[in-house]
This record gives C-alpha cells, structure tokens and sequence, in this order.
DNA sequence: GAGGAATGGCTGG
DNA sequence: CCAGCCATTCCTC
C-alpha cells in the first residue's frame, strides 16, 4: 500500500467525532494537496469502508454547511458515499449530535 | 451562477 | 505497462 493511502486513511481516522474535513483537507495531509479526486477515489474504494470515517469528508464547498453551524440541516449534497449520501448527512448529524452530548455530560 | 479543464492516484486489461 | 475512472477543485465566461 503506497504511503499517500496510508496517510489519507489515518488523515480521515483523526478526524474527530462531529467534525468534517474537506478531500482537499486530506489530500493535503497525505502530501498530494491537488489529489482531492484521488482521495474521493481511494475512500470510495477503499478496503475498509466500515472503519474508515468517509461520510466525515465532504466537498470544500459543503464544509460551511457541516461546519458544526446552528442550521446545519442543510439538504445540501456532501460528496457522494458508498451507502449514500442521504445516510451520510444522516450520519453526520448524528455524530454532531454525539459530540455536543458529550461536550455536555463530559 | 454555471460550465469546463486540470490533477493524482487506483483499477482493470 | 497503458488507458480509463472518479465521492473534487479551481478558473473562466
């Protein structure tokens, strides 16, 4: 496995719960900031696909809209997923909703 | 605001 | 090894 994989799956794995990074964000982290479709690619075939966080990257222009704001429940695609991307917003809010709750009882 | 070209790595032949 | 594919992004009209 080259290395710019590995580091885009350790990029997507620390991501923290409730937040959302951009492909562009990740390919950067993995050294090739203009591999954005690269990475879009190797998430979409990526072998672990229930480990990896992928419904936490989305599209640079789509990051405002899950960018923990008040009205977040944009309809708004974010990129596509393998399960969809309906279930990936799903997802997403859940996380958020996760994340506050934790933030709240600690 | 919408459309088109560029970019980079993965998969298949 | 070569050609095609893609879950994006940036630039131009």
């Amino acid at each position: 496995m080259n290395a710019f994989t590995v580091k885009v799956y350790k990029a997507v794995l620390s991501i923290p719960v409730g937040q959302v990074r951009s492909y562009k964000w990740v390919a950067r982290k993995a050294g090739s900031p203009d591999a954005c479709r690269a990475v879009g690619r190797i998430l979409k075939r990526n072998p672990y696909p229930l480990i990896i966080p992928c419904h936490r990257v989305v599209n640079s222009d789509k990051l405002e809209n899950y960018g923990l704001a008040s009205g977040s429940q944009s309809h708004k695609q974010a990129g596509g997923y393998v399960f969809g991307a309906k279930q990936k917003r799903f997802l997403l809010t859940l996380e958020k909703e996760l994340a506050e709750c934790m933030l709240s009882k600690e």
